[in-house]
Order: structure tokens, then C-alpha cells, then sequence
DNA sequence: ATAGGGTTAG
């Protein structure tokens, strides 16, 4: 162990009292030979024999040397950070790229709050920071979402004039995009002289991290059409993870076929965001025939096949990847078990839903989360098993959150169980994440049960605290564009046509036996102002807009932001089997795929 | 030597 001793004779470090003098030629050629010996470094221990040699030919006082130790110790594969840091505390006099050298270590290693030290241990110092110093400064703002300290630090790169710096601007839009700061990244963008790509790409990053999809394809729009713009993986990947969101089919069609047509050989990284893509805008069969191909898959990979299967109600196929994964040697995270839980939760495996719960605490060390106990509430709730949940729920050690009652009284309306129903509401309306759709699930029940004082209480109830009700919104892609439509529209340019069309068909609908189902409409208006709102669903009008656009047998797809009402679920179910078309929707939990009257869901949802 | 990317219950 060579190396180990250098570290020990901590006289060599001391400085000599006569330091070397080398000739100007004799300096070039140490130059070369520190280099080469640091390139050929393949591990700590070649690397500190180097070290010793150069200390050895007096050598290691010059900042050459100086600066191209830490940063091959700090900065290599192999290197060590701890390492690094005793040689840089050797120095003296470290100067502006021995700092900057230790700062994007840190960085690198993921030790953002030291690699922030460094700096204030610089200026300390009186050592000047170069634009070199910033952009990662502003990386460890980013991760740590320290938002006083980026602004702060935003204020020292006007000090030493780096403003106009691209690699800078590019890091602060970054930065303040990761913060939630996006105006500011705005502010940044709209000064900059020239924008790369990377600025494009921040931004619209920027606009992803916000969840602000719609947003980050209107900039990609921009980028593109301002002639900025060449196709780059992570670019592509930021527009992919949009489409998913948004439910854009056929725009993520056309980035998967730029990326073929651009990129000789898709990473895993691309590789899994175009398979969540297919899969979560319903194209289920291309999604897994790409994570059948995949030559790698890691652990990411995994939990995008898996989730999204559970997602469509495939929670058997799920399990089998599962499996899969264990058989390649991967180590299953939490995420992977959220994923792995919803599953049997969908195919009603309860048994093994449990098994999977105690393997994930025994064999792979994970505690559960509020999400793991809510898949098992879930699980137990689908079957029937309402009694036990509630057990369950009050043995586990950590707080239950709303998502877990919440839980408890769909299956409570399923089951028909009021008692236990009344339990998880208490429990809702107490806490502060209460939503009216807990509201209209109490209600009904009340109502099923002809407790008409109790249902009349409820609404007063609701009235009384008027907490802000999300607008229902549904997205229909026609025409490789996005159209939104929110409940009782009156904003989309087709709104005329639309509503014409939902007259046309109210007939149609009416000779299939239909009758619209008020119950959840808990305005306090009469029947037939309620019969008018239901006309006016959001996911009624995307439905009859695409009717309208697309020609006969187009597969019509949807993305809605709220869960589907009992009236638009039979409305869906009816106009399957009379426009002779396949209707998908996805709503905030699951998906439904209508066809010939019938859904996916089995009516459960 | 400098920037930018994917997954999470209901």
C-alpha cells in the first residue's frame, strides 16, 4: 500500500523551505510528464503512486500541478472526493480553479451544501469567481430548492459581470424553473442577447417541473418556429413526459418519430419516457412491445410498465412484470411497490397483495409509505372487505392521509356501507384536504338509503364552507392539437357546432333508453337546470367535438382532470355502441375504455 | 472545466 503511506508521511506536504526552481523548458516538460501520468491513472491506488511521484520531484508546489491533482482526483470516475479534499487543504494558496474544481466535485457527488461552503470559503478568501464558478453553484440552488440563497447568489453574478454569460443564464433559468420561480426564469430568458438550445429547453423544463404541460408544448411551439431548434434527447424526453400528461397521443407519435429519425440509438432514459407515453395515452400494446425490446431496463423502467399496466386495470400482466424484475436481479424501490400494490388492488388479488406488502418490508428493507398502506386500504376496500380496512386503517403507525379515507368511502358506496361510510367522511371533513366529490359520495349514499334530511345537510354543509371546487376539464387531441374543453364551455371557437351537437345526439341517446342521472349534480337548481348542466359536462362536449372532426371508426381518446360522473359513464357506454366508436378515457386515477356499451371498469370506479 | 431529461396509491 504505497499510496496509504504518502498520506501518513504528512511531512512531504509541509512546504520546502527552498522550493525547486525549474527552467522554463524543464517546466514544460514536468507539465507533460504530471499529465500523462495522471491520464494513465485507472484507480485511487495508480493515482496516489502518482501523487507520491510528483511530490517527489518537488514538483507539487506548482499550480499546475496543483490544479490538475484535485481535479483529476475530484473529478475522475474513480476518484474520491475525501481524498481530494486532504490534497486541496495542502494548499496554501488555491486559487480560482481549485475552488471551482472542488465546488463541481461536490456538485458531481451530490453534496450540494458543501459545494456551497466552498464558494463562501472563496470569497472569503478575497479569490475571484469566474463564470466557470456560477453555473454549477446554481445547480446545487436548483437541487436543494434553496430559492433565497440562488436569488442571492443571481446578485453576485452583476458583481463580478457575468450576467451575459449563456452557460450562466442557461443554469439560472434552470435553477429558478426548480425553485418554482418561474417568472424569474422568464425574466432571465426574455434578456438574454442569444438563446441556445439548452435556454429553449430549460425554459420549457421549467414549465414541465411546474406541472404546466399545455404551457411547455406552447414554448416548444415557439422554439420551433423561431428556428431554435434541433432535436436533443432531453429536449424530446421533457416534450414526451408533456404528451403523457396531456394525454397527446399523436404529438408524442411525432416525437418518438423525430427521435428515430434524429437519434441512432435511444437510451434507456428516452426509451422508458416513450413507453409511459404510449401506455398512459392508452396505446397500452405499443408500450409494451417497446419494454419488450428494451435490451436494458432499470428500475425506472420497470415501474413504468408496472404502474401503467395496474393503471389499465391489467393487474395480473403487472404482477408477471414484476416478477420479470426480480428475475433480472433488480432491486424493487418503494415506487416499484406503489405500483406492484395497485396492482393486485386492480385484479383483486388480495392474498397476494398482502404477501407483496410483508416482501417488501422482509426482503427488500422498505418501510411502507402513506402510499403503500393507501394501495392496501384500496385493495381490501375493492373486496368488500370494508370492515378490515378500517382496521387496518386505525393499526397503521403513521397518520392516514385523505387519499386513505378517501379510500374508505368509494368502497363504502360500492359496498353499500353507510355506517362505515359516515366514519371516513367524519374524518375528510375534518381535515383540510376535504374535496367536493366527498361531498356528492356522502350524499349519494344518503340518498340511496332515502335519507333525505341527511342529504339536504350535507349541501348545506357544503354551501356553508364553499371551498373552492376544481373545474372539471377534459382534453381531446384533433388534428395533432390539443383541445380542452371545462364544464359548461363557452370559450372554445367551436363551442356552436358543439352544443348543436350534443342537441343531435340527446335524441339519439334518448331512443337507447337513456335518462340523464342528476343525483350528482349538487347545485341547488331544479331538475331541469341540472338536466342542463349535465349537457354541458366537459367530457360530453370533447366527446361530441370529436365526433364532429374525426371521421367514422377514429378510436376517440380523452384525459379529463377529475373522476367521471355517473351520468357521463352512461352516456359514454351508450354512444360507444351508437357512433360505433371506441372511446378512451383517463381520468385522474384510472382508465376506461368504452366499446359496445360496456367498460372497461366493469362499473367500478 | 461550464446548462437541459424519465417513474409514485385514489
Amino acid at each position: 500500500m504505497a499510496g496509504t503511506s504518502v498520506l501518513q508521511q504528512t511531512n512531504f506536504f509541509s512546504p520546502p523551505a527552498d522550493p525547486p526552481q525549474f527552467s522554463e523548458l524543464n517546466l514544460r516538460l514536468k507539465e507533460q510528464q504530471c499529465l500523462s501520468l495522471l491520464k494513465r491513472c485507472k484507480n485511487l491506488e495508480d493515482f496516489k503512486q502518482a501523487h507520491a511521484q510528483i511530490v517527489k520531484w518537488g514538483f507539487f508546489w506548482n499550480s499546475f500541478s496543483a490544479s490538475n491533482l484535485v481535479a483529476a482526483c475530484a473529478l475522475s470516475d474513480w476518484g474520491s472526493l475525501d481524498y481530494a479534499c486532504s490534497i486541496f487543504q495542502q494548499f496554501h494558496d488555491p486559487g480560482t480553479f481549485e475552488f471551482n474544481t472542488m465546488i463541481r466535485a461536490h456538485v458531481k457527488d451530490m453534496n450540494f451544501q458543501d459545494a456551497l461552503v466552498f464558494y463562501y470559503e472563496m470569497l472569503e478568501r478575497g479569490v475571484e469567481p469566474d463564470n466557470f464558478t456560477y453555473p454549477a453553484l446554481f445547480k446545487a440552488c436548483a437541487w436543494l430548492k434553496a430559492k433565497e440563497e440562488g436569488m442571492q447568489i443571481h446578485g453576485h453574478v452583476f458583481k463580478f459581470g457575468f450576467e451575459s454569460d449563456l452557460y450562466v443564464q442557461n443554469s439560472l433559468i434552470n435553477m429558478y424553473g426548480k425553485c418554482g420561480e418561474i417568472q424569474h426564469s422568464c425574466a432571465v430568458f426574455e434578456q438574454m442577447d442569444e438563446k441556445s438550445v439548452a435556454s429553449w429547453s430549460a425554459i420549457i423544463a421549467a414549465n414541465a417541473s411546474l406541472g404546466m404541460w399545455y404551457e411547455c408544448l406552447m414554448v416548444f411551439g415557439n422554439m420551433s418556429s423561431e428556428g431554435c431548434w434541433r432535436p436533443e434527447e432531453s429536449t424530446l424526453v421533457t416534450l414526451l413526459s408533456a404528451c403523457t400528461h396531456l394525454g397527446a397521443l399523436d404529438l408524442g407519435k411525432c416525437t418518438h418519430g423525430a427521435l428515430l429519425r434524429n437519434i441512432s440509438e435511444l437510451n434507456v432514459i428516452v426509451q422508458t419516457s416513450l413507453i409511459d407515453m404510449y401506455v398512459k395515452c392508452g396505446y397500452l400494446e405499443k408500450g409494451l412491445s417497446l419494454f419488450k425490446k428494451m435490451t436494458k431496463r432499470n428500475q425506472m423502467s420497470y415501474t413504468v410498465m408496472i404502474s401503467g399496466l395496474a393503471m389499465q386495470g391489467h393487474g395480473e400482466e403487472a404482477l408477471g412484470i414484476y416478477s420479470m424484475m426480480l428475475e433480472e436481479g433488480l432491486d424493487p424501490d418503494d415506487v416499484v411497490y406503489v405500483g406492484v400494490l395497485s396492482s393486485c388492488s386492480h385484479a383483486g388479488l388480495v392474498d397476494e397483495g398482502f404477501n407483496c406488502f410483508d416482501r417488501m418490508k422482509s426482503e427488500h428493507g422498505i418501510e411502507p409509505t402513506a402510499q403503500h398502506y393507501g394501495c392496501m386500504v384500496d385493495l381490501m376496500g375493492k373486496a368488500g372487505m370494508i370492515n378490515e380496512a378500517l382496521e387496518f386503517i386505525n393499526s397503521m403507525p403513521i397518520k392516514p392521509n385523505d387519499v386513505v379515507w378517501r379510500s374508505l368511502l368509494s368502497a363504502c358506496r360500492v359496498h353499500c356501507n353507510l355506517e362505515i361510510g359516515e366514519i371516513a367522511a367524519k374524518h375528510l371533513f375534518e381535515s383540510n384536504s376535504q374535496k367536493a366529490g366527498d361531498y356528492v359520495i356522502l350524499s349519494n349514499m344518503y340518498a340511496r338509503a332515502e335519507k333525505w334530511v341527511e342529504v339536504a345537510k350535507i349541501r348545506t354543509e357544503m354551501a356553508r364552507k364553499g371551498f373552492n371546487q376544481v373545474p372539471g376539464f377534459s382534453l381531446v387531441e384533433v388534428g395533432r392539437r390539443i383541445h380542452k374543453f371545462v364544464s359548461q364551455d363557452t370559450s372554445h371557437p367551436r363551442c356552436g357546432s358543439v352544443y348543436e351537437m350534443i342537441h343531435q345526439m340527446e335524441w339519439q341517446l334518448k331512443f337507447e333508453g337513456y335518462s340523464p342521472d342528476t343525483s350528482q349534480v349538487l347545485l341547488d337548481v331544479d331538475e331541469e337546470e341540472k338536466r342542463q348542466r349535465l349537457k354541458g359536462h366537459s367530457q360530453k362536449l370533447a366527446i361530441a367535438f370529436a365526433l364532429i372532426h374525426t371521421s367514422k371508426g377514429t378510436p376517440i381518446r380523452i384525459a379529463r382532470n377529475l373522476r367521471m360522473c355517473s351520468d357521463c359513464h352512461t352516456y359514454t357506454k351508450l354512444v360507444s355502441i351508437i357512433y360505433e366508436r371506441e372511446i378512451t378515457v383517463r381520468d385522474r386515477n384510472q382508465f376506461h375504455h368504452f366499446k359496445n356499451g360496456t367498460c372497461s371498469c366493469r362499473d367500478y370506479w
